[in-house]
DNA sequence: ATACAATATCGACGGGTGGCGATATGCTGA
DNA sequence: TCAGCATATCGCCACCCGTCGATATTGTAT
């Protein structure tokens, strides 16, 4: 128990990864819709999604081409901590771009050539 | 905000503070009471209360010879952190036995020589 | 005033972490 | 089957963090 909070308040413990769950609490994305709204390299974001799985804070789920990630709220502990991140982050006025770029970000166009 | 949760986080992602933060759910203590607890040199105990202060999750008060430390419950957002942080920690049975000391502990026969 | 007790700070060291570009992997669709 | 796309992993670098012993600081009691 005391190993698994550890991983959890570490992977919480990170700007760049509450930016991730901040969005993801709007919808469900893939890597590169993430990657198009934050200022981070493929590889950064695809790391920074696997600290927040191992830690069981987000899900993934082949779609297709894609994979997407959202929140985890089947567990009772993470379900409990993430509702006070998302709602600590919902008052935060520097995100709510994020918020908004997630809503309108569209694989389609962000990936295909 | 979000400099704040991160700095709230990264405090809570270290084993060694959440063992601080169990026994400090029991009661107040200063300094060497926790040292005798943790088998962690006293700079390293100081060094650890130092983040937990910064990021408002305890308060120090002075009490003549000693620095006597405790839980913030003051903040609302601190407040609900650690509600859920004691409620999972009490559970945790390698955590009990620092519960235990926590509560026989005495700085008089630990500190006065 | 001074000696001493409790705590804080400092400097050093080793291991961990976030960042990147390059490359590997694995899946899709023709 | 195979070319191409999205994602994961790797190797490297710079920096941060946990730990310690030694020392500084602060406050107390005589």
């Amino acid at each position: 128990m005391l190993k698994k909070l550890e991983k959890i308040f570490k992977a919480l413990g990170d700007k760049n990864r509450l930016r991730i769950i901040n969005i993801l609490s709007q919808r469900s994305l893939c890597v590169c819709e993430i990657n198009s709204i934050l200022p981070l390299s493929q590889s950064t974001i695809s790391g920074h999604l696997r600290v927040l799985k191992d830690a069981e804070l987000v899900e993934d789920e082949k779609k297709g081409f894609w994979v997407e990630y959202s929140l985890n709220h089947n567990h009772q502990l993470i379900a409990e901590i993430l509702e006070i991140v998302e709602d600590i982050l919902l008052k935060d006025q520097l995100l709510s771009k994020d918020r908004e770029m997630s809503l309108k970000v569209d694989r389609m166009q962000i990936c295909k050539k």
